[in-house]
Parts: C-alpha cells; structure tokens; sequence
DNA sequence: CTGAAAGCGCTTACAG
DNA sequence: CTGAAAGCGCTTACAG
C-alpha cells in the first residue's frame, strides 16, 4: 500500500504538503496541489487510518455490545441491529459487533484499544454491570434499555412503567378486575431482562393500587401444549380472568389465540387480548391490541444522542430518556 | 488512560521492559515483573491498540460486507450475521459491520484504513462488483456466496446448481413433467441475487434436459390475494403442474398451503411441494420437504476458511468451496 | 537481565 | 506558499 512518503517522492514535495492538500487544512499552491493529487490517484493512496487514530482523531465506529444468553432470539435482535446501525450510518459511522456473554471485559478491551468512538448497550438488565464498568472507560455508552444504575451512562428506553400503569389504568376503566399476564421465558425475568420485569412490576403495583389482581404467568415453552397447561393453570387459580396482557412472541400469541378459540373463549367478547412489549407481530393470523415496543425509534434516539455527546453538544452523563409507546387498538380489548 | 510511559515510570523501569514483561517476548527478572505488573494493575494500563496496530499487529476484527437492497428482508439476514460472528469470536475476531448499498468504495475505505484483517462478503450477487474490488485490495476477502466472478476472492457456499439439478432429477423419478417454481420477487433475479439464479436456470435446464417443463413465477407479493393469483396464472398457463418448488420465505409458502387447500388441492395427493434454498421454516402450519439454505453450516466454513488464510495455511485465491444440501423429506412431495 | 533508540504513518505546531 | 521535525504509544532489533 502506499504511503504518504511515496506520494511526496513522486510529487516531489514534503510529506507536510500532502498532508495538507489531503485535508485541505493549508492554502496549497495551484500547480503543486495538482501535483499532489495526481500522484496520490496514481498510486491509489489513502490515509491510513491507524496512525490518525493513534493521534487521537475519531475512528467513526461504535461498538455494539449484545450478550447472549440461552434465551437470546436472535432474529429479535435484527431489528434493533439494522436500526442502529442504519442510523449510525447516517453519520459516517459503522458498527463493531460486540457478541460476549458477560460485558465487562470486553468493553473495557474495546474501550483502552481505541478503536471506536463511543459505545452501544443492548438487552439490558435492570441492574446491568457494563453500567458500572462504563464509568472506568472515558468513552461514552448509550443503552438501549435503562438500567437502575444508569448514572455513569447514557439511556434511551421505551417508557415501559408508564406502559404498565397505562395498560392497568385501561384495563380496570374497562372493567376488568382479574388480570394474566403471559410472559416469555422465566429466567428472562431471573436476569433481569429490564423492560419485561419493568412493565410487569408496574403492572402489578399499579393493579394493586386499583384493586385488579394479577397473575403472572412465565412461559415453559410456546407450543400449543404449553399455552394449554399455562391456561389450565391460570384459569384454575383465579377463573375470573378477563384480560391477557402477552409479553411474548408471535409464535406464542398464535398459540393462545388458538388455544382460546378451542376453548370456545371469544376475543373480545369473553376474553380481552392486549400484547404488551412487542414488535414484528405482523405474522399474527389476527391483529391484536398492542403496546408496541418501537425498536426503531427507540435506536434512533439512541444513536442521536451518542452523537450529540460526541459532538460535545452536551455532557451529562446519567441523562434518561423514555420514550413513549403509542397504543394501537385493534378490537381485541373490550369493556367487561 | 495509563500509558506504557506510565507503568514504566511508576515501576521505575524503562518502556521497553514494561512493553517486554507484557508481551512475555523476552525473560524479566522476577523482582522487576512483579514490580511492572503492579503498577500496570495498579494503573489500570492496557496496550493502546492502535500503536500496535501501526506496527502491523492483526487488528482481530473481520468487516462484514452487507449490502442492503430494498428486497432484503432484515430479519433472514440475522441467521448468517449471529452465524459468522459467533464463529469469529471463537478464534477471537470482532465483526465490523459494513451496510451500504454498493460495496466498491467502503471496502477500500475499510481495508486502507487498516481497521481489519479480513473482509466477509454477504449477499453476493451473480457478478459481484466486489469480488473485482478484492484483486486491490492486498486482504483477503472471504464470500459466503459464488459469485461468476470468483477469481480474487475464496468463496463459501451451498451447491445451489447441484440443488437444482437434485430436485428435477427427484422430480422426474417421481413422475413430475410439469413443475411450477414460485420465485421471491422478480427484482432480486434481476439483480442477479446468486443462489436464486442459479438454482433456478440449473434448475431450468435441468427439466429441459428431462423433459420436465418448468414454469417460473417471482412473487409480486405475498399475500393471500398475490398468491392466488400467481397460481390462477400458472394454472392456465400449465394446468398439468403436479409439484410446485418454493423459493421464497414462510409466509409465502404458509399462504400457498392455504391456497392450495382452498382450491381443493391435496399435498402431496394432487401437488407436490418443495422449498428449495430456504432455511427458518419452523414457523410453517405444516413442515414441508426442504432443500434447506444451512446459512450456519456456510458461515462457519467461511470463518474457518478466512483464518486458514490468515494463518497463512493456505494461499490459493479464487478457490471456490460449495457444500451440498441435505434433502429434508417430510411428506408433502409424492409420485404423480 | 535491562535500556536507549529507531520506526510504524500520519498531523500539526514551528520556522522560514 | 512550503518544509523539517516532534510526537501519538507502542515493539523490537541493537547494545551493553
């Protein structure tokens, strides 16, 4: 590859001159300019790019950083992926994928190598280590998700407390007093995985406050079996059930939805249906009321705001911001 | 952040030895290390990558050449994005994501940049523009996909023509002599996406050879509504279709089922059908045979492959590694 | 067993 | 309008 050097020789210039007609940073001589850049095109030159970032300029890459854990689905993850580095895209930036089970060694890794500007958070827990660990690194960190120790960082989220009280508030205007919520596998929950625990827990408080019970049914799997043995469950512990807020799949609604036809359960008329935290339901044989989870606009934000801290245009660190979700009525929440 | 000036100075040696006591290149003194090692724990160094990577050291990130069409369905890519990086992670290597929409220039920039040490092509066109780029590019650049064009590059990829020629030999032992094959959207052939092309001219060329008429229908969509029209179409066209071969995505296939069942079409008793080239059918009402895509299987040996390369193991560009598909049989292809 | 110094390829004050 | 030189933070021959 050529370097600044060969560019000089053949143009007969110092390497400061080709330093500077590159980056336009110097008046240059007509003549000698056209020099320059006539032998950088013939020797193809570019810049190398390591020895500006030893010196401290921008790398234009942020790190994404994605645990996986066991639970992980990963065609979930597309979306958020695509939007944020769609976004980042449009400021010249690109995406260094960071896939590890425990984040903290690697962001430390990728923070003191130097290689990217800022960091990403994905699926964040509610109390979530890499938070703490970004106070140690002097680069900024934008989570995708808000975590309870979230000075330190930078984070955008979905409102999904609001969500949950909103859900609640509707649900006993419409009169419903007995709640179920279905929610995806139990140990997302064990984890921590934030915006699930978030609503549930709201959810419940705010049931209590209003005199709705709720129940909460983690799933053990999402076949029609197991919607089955949940229901039975359900229903046998509190059998005035008559609103099912679904924190899960498509695969997994499909199945309830199902279930509930063969149970000669009507949706709306004997059981209201309302998914909760969701996106990418367009598969459903049926549309159902949702508060949607808006990944997209939520990773946009995201991505906005890394690059409001790296423009210097604003620096508080522990900023939160939560978005709200918009409810998309489809007829299959009633009135009791 | 600490430097090597720092440790060395708090340690009261010379950078050389903090340098050599951290890479172990060379025998230290036992009182000297265990002084280093303190005052770099104590400060928290590590080695700023991005001095190394001057030096010529490997970056240990691959790029990942993505482009987006706006045909391509995000969440399909997903599959071979977790595939590739989980199998880079295993010898250590990050993915630097790459979406733009035509390849040429980012590669350049990507590999100029010195930012990587190896460049992964996705989505490979029939002609690849940057399997022509590679040849410039003094890294080595590893397709999962065949381009024509494939001196330059290795390439990774299912044997989509042996897939082809598979199903119609398949076809014609069982008694089929008109087969209807349902393409994705027209645009994708158009742009001479590889493996549908080649599956499907193989494929074509095949039935001429056996006497087997092929039929080949893109989708204009994938509704309900869009496929009963293709098969109005189809049908009038050849009304002796007996096997229909699916290249295209679950809801399409799921919706072709349903068709199917509405005009009083038994599978397999009256037509056959038969995904080619797909993968992530779990969703389908009814598991069909399959010609699977294996996107893992590919991914894998295209890492495998790149750290062959880069481990200097081997050094024959412009080889090409296609691996067979395995005929899933599940009942829905019969004898006509 | 350890250190002083060159060099990786740039950018940018400092000079002229 | 242009050049010589310092320096970014490392690694590694070269010396001792």
């Amino acid at each position: 590859m050529a370097g600044i050097k060969d560019v000089a020789a053949l143009a007969g210039v110092s390497i400061s001159t080709v330093s500077y007609v590159m980056s336009g940073k110097r008046s240059i001589g007509e003549a000698t300019k056209k020099r320059v850049l006539e032998a950088a095109r013939q020797l193809g030159y570019m810049p190398n790019a390591q020895a500006r970032f030893l010196r401290g300029e921008p790398t234009k890459v942020l790190a994404l950083s994605s645990p996986l854990h066991e639970y992980t689905d990963y065609s979930n993850y597309a979306v958020f992926f695509f939007s944020l580095a769609m976004r980042a895209k449009r400021y010249g930036y690109d995406i260094l994928l960071l896939m590890h089970e425990y984040g903290d060694q690697e962001l430390t890794r990728v923070a003191s190598s130097g290689m990217v500007d800022g960091i990403l958070l994905l699926d964040v827990a509610m109390c979530d280590a890499r938070a703490d660990v970004a106070k140690t690194l002097n680069l900024p960190v934008v989570a995708v998700g808000y975590p309870s120790n979230s000075d330190g960082i930078y984070s955008v989220d979905l409102d999904f407390e609001r969500m949950g009280r909103e859900a609640m508030e509707r649900a006993y205007a419409l009169g419903h007093r007995h709640v179920l919520i279905v929610g995806t596998e139990g140990t997302a929950y064990d984890d921590g995985s934030n915006y699930l625990v978030r609503f549930r827990d709201t959810a419940t408080k705010k049931g209590d406050d209003l005199g709705v019970s709720v129940l909460f049914k983690p799933s053990t799997g999402y076949s029609r079996d197991d919607v089955n043995l949940m229901l039975d469950e359900a229903l046998s512990e509190e059998p005035g059930i008559s609103l099912i807020i679904c924190q899960t799949n498509a695969v997994h609604i499909t199945n309830l939805l199902a279930a509930l036809q063969a149970r000669g359960l009507k949706v709306p008329e004997d059981v209201s249906v309302l998914a909760a935290c969701t996106y990418g339901l367009g598969s459903l044989p049926r549309r159902v009321d949702e508060m949607p989870m808006m990944p997209k606009e939520t990773c946009s934000r995201a991505v906005d705001l890394m690059m409001e801290v790296l423009q210097s245009k604003r620096n508080d660190v522990g900023h939160v911001e939560l978005l709200p979700s918009r409810y998309q009525a489809r007829g299959t929440v009633a009135a009791h």
